[in-house]
RNA sequence: GGGAGUUUAGCUCAGCUGGGAGAGCAUCUGCCUUACAAGCAGGAGGUCACAGGUUCGACCCCUGUAAUUCCCACCA
C-alpha cells in the first residue's frame, strides 16, 4: 500500500488530468479491435464541425457517450467509440469567405482550386482543435480510428452511395423551385430554412382588366415579385369572381397581359380572394403555374438582384426594388392600401438572410421509397428512441417527407459524380470519371460543378467510418452500432438520414438506440448563443474546477430529452464531492497498516456495520448497473453520490473510527478490508462519470495497478444482501440521530458529555453493546451503559425512544422539566397521528382485501411499532411528571 | 393550423412499472470533533399548476382547463 505523502489535503485536478489521459493513450486502452471472443459495443461520435469550438452542448454530448462507453468497457465489452470530424461544407465555406474578406478578396477572385487549397489549409489548422478539446473532456475515443467526412475512404463511400441511388432511380436531377439563399448563393434543403416571425406589410394592389372594365384587387407581402406575375388566381367557388375567370388583366408597371385563372389553392375568405401568381419565386405559385401550364418568368438572379426581365428595375436589389415598386404603384394610383402584417419569413439557417424561392436545376433524393422502410424499422423497434416520445417526431417528419435537395452551389464538399459531354450534352453518373463520352466519344468530359449537402456524407457515418463499401472485418463486427447519443435538434438533419441510409446500404439499421438529450442553457434558461454572448466555455470551467467536476455537473440531475441549465453552483458541488472522496481516500490510507494482508481476514469477524455497508454497497451496485443499462445516467450518478457521501463517509467511516484508532482491536484488519473494498467498488461505479479522480484514487489504493478504466465492473452478489445487518445498523443510526437531536433541542453544549444509558430489548442487546463505542463517539457521550432494564435510568434524564429501545441521557442541571414534557407531548401527538393513519388504513376493508399482502403486512408491522412507541412515550411522560412534583 | 414538452421546497432540478414527497444551492442554529470548513451535526420550508375521473390507494393513469417552452406546416 502506498503511503499518503503524495496526497495533499485537497484534490487538485489540474495536476493529474493531462498526465492520466496521456497514460491511458500511451497504454492504448481506447483502442478497439475485432475480437470474436467478446461482444462489441459501439458508438460513433456525432462528428463536430471543423469550424467548431467546443461548447457546452459538445461537453454534454461527449460526456454522456464517454460515460456509457466506459461503463460498457468495464463490463467487458469490446468497446469502440469512433471519433471524427465533419467538413461542414456550407459552414466552413462561409468561414473561409469571411476570412478572405479580411484580405479584401471575394470568392470569385480565386479559382476553385485556390479556394479548396484554402479550405484544406483551414482543415489542417483548425480541424484538430476540437479533437484536442474533446480529449480535455476525458473522451476515451479510439483515436487510431479517427475519421473525417472528406477522407479518401469516406469520399469513396459518398460516390458509391450516390451512384447506387442514381442507378436505382432514387437520385434525379430536376428543374424545380427550391429554397435559395442569395447570400450563400446556393440552394438549401427544406430543413435548412428557419422561419422567423417578422413585421412586414400587406400591400393591396389593383390589377386593371385589359378591357378597361375596372380592376381586381390582390394583396401581397412581396410586391417585387409582381414583375414575374403570369396570372391572378381565384377560387373556383368564389361567387365574387365567377364572371371574371378567363378575362385578362394588365400587369401594373410591366404591362404584360395575364389571365385570371381559377384554382383551389386560393383560400376563400382570406385577403381579397385573389392571388397573384409568380411561378418563378413562390413554391405554391410554381405548382399552380405547373397545373395551368403557365410560363415561369424569373425576375431575380441568384443573388437576389432584379434581372433583365424586371425592366427598369433591373440591377436593383430585391428589397430596394420592393420600395421602388410600391412607390411607383402609388404614383400610378394602383396601390389601394398598406397594412402592417406579422408573418413568418423563411431565412437561411446559416446566415439568416431571407430565403428567395428560386427555380434552378438541382439534384434530389427521392424520399418516399427510402422513408418507408425507415419508418417501419422504428415501428418494429429495431431502433428505439430514448425517450420514446421522439419517435413521434421522427414519424411525423418521415411520413410527410419531401424529396431532399442535395446539390449545393458550393465548392467545399463532395463534388457530384456526374459528368457532362460538352459536345453532345450527354450526362454520365459514374464512380470514376469516364475517359470518353460513351455517346459521342468526346474526350473532355466535365464534372458537375455542384457539391453535395454536407449531411449526405454524415448520413453514411455509421458505416462509412468502418470501411464501407469494403466489407471490412470491422464493419462486420461493429455494425450496427449500439447507441447514438445526440441532441433533439438534429433528429431530422442527421438521425433520420442515417437510419434510411443504413437500411438502404447495409440492410440494417445503423444503431439500436438513439439517446436524445436536450440543450444546455444558461443560468436564466436562455439558449447559449454567440449573439447573446452568454455562452460558457467548458474549457474555462475545466480550468477552474477540473474536468470531472464539469462532467459531474452535466450528468447529475440530467434526464434524457430534457433541457438543463448550467449552474456554477452545481459545478462547485461536484468539485466539493471530488474533494470529499479524495479525503475519504486519505483517511482510509492513513489508517492502513504498512502492508495489510487481506488474505488473512475472516468474514466471521465482520461486525454489523461491516455487513451493513457491504450489503448497502451491493444494493447500490445492482441499482446503478440497472440505471446505466437503461441509459439513466443522472439517476445512477445520484445514487453513487448518496452512497459514498451519506452511507460510506458520514456513517460507516464515523462508526468504525474507534476500531481503527485502536491498534489492538481484533477486527481492525477486517475493517481495513471493508474500507478498501467499499472504496474501490464505489470508485468503479463513479469512474464512468469522473474518470480522472477515480483513476488517481485507484492508483493510490493499489501498487502497480492497471487502470481502473479496464478493471471489472462490480457485480451484484445475491449472497451479500444482509437485511439483518441493515436492520441493526438502522437501529444504531436512529439512536444516534435521536441523541443528537435531543442535544440540539435541549441546547446541550458539545462540551457537556453526558452518560448515555441504553435500555434495550433483549433481542438487540448484543448488537448495541457491540456498537456502544460508536454510539459513544457519534452521540458525543462520556460513557455508554447498555442494559436491558430501565432500573438504572436516573430520573432526571431526557429520553430518546426508538423502536425496540429507549435511551436515557442524564442531564442533571441541564434538564428543563417543562420543556421535556412539552417535547414528549409533541412526540406523542405525532405517534398518535401515525397510529390513526395506519389503523384507518387497516380498518378499510377494501384495502385489506385488495392490496397486496406485503403491503398489508407492512402496515400491520407499523401498527405494532407505533403502539410500542406510544406506550413507551407515555411511560416517559409519567416519569418526567413525577420529577415536576 | 397540427404536435410535443414543462408546471414538485425561495432557486435549479430528480422522482424507474401507482403503496407514506427527495437532492443541491440558498436560509436558520451549533461546531476549526486528529480525512475533508470545498467540512460536520441539527432544523425550518411543499393542498406535487388547477378541476374532474379511474382506484382500496394518484405527483405518477384518464379527461378537461390555465400558464409556459419548443417542434412541424405555412395563407398569398
Amino acid at each position: 500500500m502506498k503511503a499518503i505523502e503524495n496526497m495533499p489535503k485537497s484534490y487538485d485536478p489540474g495536476s493529474s488530468e493531462d498526465r492520466i489521459y496521456a497514460d491511458w493513450m500511451q497504454k492504448g486502452y481506447f483502442h478497439a479491435v475485432v475480437d470474436p471472443d467478446k461482444k462489441p459495443f459501439t458508438i460513433v461520435i456525432p462528428p463536430p464541425n471543423i469550424t467548431g469550438q467546443l461548447h457546452m452542448g459538445h461537453a454534454l454530448d461527449n460526456t454522456l457517450q464517454d460515460s456509457i462507453i466506459r461503463f460498457k468497457r468495464m463490463q467487458g465489452y469490446e468497446t469502440l467509440w469512433l471519433p471524427g470530424t465533419d467538413h461542414a461544407s456550407i459552414a466552413t465555406e462561409a468561414k473561409i469567405v469571411d476570412k478572405m474578406a479580411q484580405e479584401g478578396l471575394k470568392k470569385e477572385d480565386v479559382t476553385r482550386e485556390q479556394f479548396l487549397e484554402r479550405a484544406w489549409a483551414w482543415r489542417r489548422e483548425y480541424g484538430g482543435k476540437i479533437v484536442n478539446q474533446l480529449k480535455k473532456l476525458g473522451s476515451s475515443c479510439d483515436w487510431e480510428r479517427e475519421r473525417f467526412t472528406m477522407d479518401e475512404g469516406l469520399s469513396k463511400a459518398v460516390v458509391e452511395v450516390f451512384v447506387r441511388l442514381y442507378e436505382k432511380g432514387l437520385i434525379y436531377k430536376g428543374e424545380r423551385i427550391t429554397n435559395w439563399c442569395p447570400r450563400c448563393n446556393t440552394s438549401i434543403s427544406d430543413i435548412e430554412v428557419i422561419y422567423e416571425e417578422q413585421d412586414g406589410h400587406f400591400w393591396y394592389i389593383n390589377y386593371p382588366f385589359a378591357d378597361g372594365t375596372g380592376s381586381i384587387m390582390i394583396a401581397t407581402t412581396r410586391p417585387e415579385t409582381l414583375l414575374g406575375d403570369v396570372a391572378v388566381a381565384v377560387n373556383p367557388e368564389d361567387e365574387k369572381y365567377k364572371d371574371v375567370v378567363g378575362k385578362e388583366l394588365i400587369l401594373p408597371l410591366v404591362g404584360r397581359r395575364i389571365p385570371v385563372i381559377a384554382d383551389d389553392y386560393v383560400e376563400l375568405g382570406f385577403g381579397t380572394g385573389a392571388v397573384k401568381i409568380t411561378p418563378a419565386h413562390d413554391p405554391n405559385d410554381f405548382n399552380v403555374g405547373a397545373r395551368h401550364g403557365l410560363e415561369v418568368i424569373q425576375v431575380m438572379d441568384s443573388k437576389g438582384v432584379i434581372n433583365e426581365n424586371g425592366g427598369k428595375y433591373c440591377g436593383m436589389d430585391r428589397f430596394e426594388a420592393r420600395k421602388q415598386i410600391v412607390k411607383d404603384l402609388e404614383a400610378e394610383g394602383l396601390l389601394v392600401k398598406t397594412e402592417a402584417y406579422k408573418h413568418n419569413v423563411g431565412t437561411c439557417q446559416r446566415c439568416h438572410t431571407t430565403i428567395e424561392p428560386f427555380v434552378s436545376k438541382q439534384w434530389y433524393v427521392k424520399m418516399k421509397p427510402l422513408a418507408e422502410p425507415a419508418i417501419e424499422a422504428v415501428k418494429k423497434g429495431d431502433t428505439r428512441f430514448i425517450p420514446q416520445r421522439f419517435e413521434n417526431i421522427y414519424f411525423n417528419w418521415m411520413e410527410n417527407i419531401q424529396d431532399w435537395c442535395i446539390s449545393r452551389q458550393l465548392w467545399w464538399g463532395h463534388r457530384i459524380p456526374a459528368y457532362y459531354c460538352p459536345d453532345c450534352g450527354e450526362m454520365i453518373v459514374a464512380r470514376e470519371k469516364p475517359e470518353v463520352c460513351p455517346k459521342c466519344g468526346c474526350k473532355s468530359l466535365e464534372q458537375d460543378q455542384d457539391t453535395l449537402d454536407t449531411w449526405f456524407s454524415s448520413a453514411l457515418w455509421p458505416f462509412s467510418t468502418l470501411g464501407w463499401p469494403e466489407q471490412t472485418p470491422e464493419l462486420k463486427y461493429f455494425y450496427p452500432t449500439d447507441v447514438l447519443v445526440t441532441g433533439y435538434d438534429i433528429i431530422f438533419f442527421w438521425v433520420a438520414r442515417m437510419i434510411f441510409s443504413g437500411i438502404e446500404q447495409m440492410g440494417e439499421v445503423p444503431f439500436r438506440h438513439v439517446m436524445i438529450h436536450g440543450l444546455v442553457r444558461d443560468e436564466q434558461g436562455r439558449k447559449m448563443s454567440k449573439s447573446l454572448g452568454n455562452g460558457i466555455d467548458p474549457l474555462e470551467i475545466i480550468k477552474d474546477y477540473g474536468t470531472d467536476a464539469l462532467r459531474y455537473s452535466l450528468i447529475s440531475g440530467n434526464s434524457p430529452g430534457n433541457d438543463q441549465r448550467f449552474l456554477t453552483s452545481k459545478v462547485e458541488f461536484a468539485r466539493n464531492f471530488g474533494n470529499k472522496i479524495w479525503n475519504a481516500t486519505r483517511f482510509v490510507l492513513m489508517n492502513f497498516d504498512e502492508d495489510p494482508d487481506f488474505s488473512k481476514i475472516s468474514k466471521s469477524k465482520f461486525t454489523a456495520e461491516d455487513r451493513w455497508i457491504l450489503s448497502s454497497l451491493n444494493k447500490v451496485v445492482k441499482e446503478v448497473t440497472e440505471n446505466m443499462e437503461r441509459y439513466e445516467l443522472g439517476v445512477s450518478l445520484t445514487k453513487v453520490t448518496d452512497f459514498i457521501w451519506d452511507l460510506f463517509c458520514d456513517w460507516y467511516i464515523e462508526i468504525v473510527k474507534p476500531r481503527l484508532f485502536d491498534a489492538d482491536n481484533k477486527t481492525r484488519l477486517e475493517c481495513q478490508y471493508v474500507l478498501n473494498k467499499v472504496l474501490v467498488t464505489s470508485m468503479k461505479l463513479l469512474h464512468p462519470f469522473m474518470p480522472f479522480i477515480t483513476e488517481e484514487i485507484y492508483q493510490q489504493l493499489f501498487k502497480d495497478a492497471d487502470s481502473i478504466m479496464i478493471s471489472e465492473w462490480p457485480a451484484y452478489d445475491k449472497d451479500a444482501d444482509d437485511p439483518d445487518a441493515e436492520k441493526e445498523i438502522g437501529l444504531l443510526i436512529d439512536a444516534v440521530k435521536g441523541i443528537r437531536n435531543i442535544r440540539t433541542q435541549m441546547k446541550v453544549p458539545n462540551s457537556a458529555k453526558a452518560t448515555v444509558i441504553f435500555v434495550t430489548e433483549k433481542a438487540n442487546f448484543d448488537l448495541i453493546r457491540e456498537s456502544s463505542g460508536a454510539l459513544k463517539r457519534l452521540g458525543n457521550a462520556s460513557d455508554v451503559i447498555v442494559t436491558d432494564s430501565d432500573k438504572d435510568a436516573p430520573p432526571d434524564s431526557v429520553s430518546v425512544i426508538i423502536p425496540g429501545a429507549t435511551i436515557y441521557m442524564p442531564l442533571t442541571d441541564l434538564i428543563d422539566v417543562d420543556k421535556e414534557l412539552e417535547r414528549l407531548g409533541l412526540e406523542l401527538n405525532k405517534i398518535e397521528g401515525e397510529i390513526e393513519r395506519v389503523s384507518a388504513k387497516l380498518a378499510n376493508e377494501n384495502f385489506v382485501t385488495k392490496a397486496p399482502a406485503r403491503l398489508i403486512d407492512a402496515e400491520r408491522e407499523k401498527a405494532a411499532k407505533y403502539a410500542a412507541l406510544r406506550d413507551e412515550t407515555v411511560s416517559q411522560l409519567e416519569r418526567i411528571k413525577k420529577l415536576k412534583k
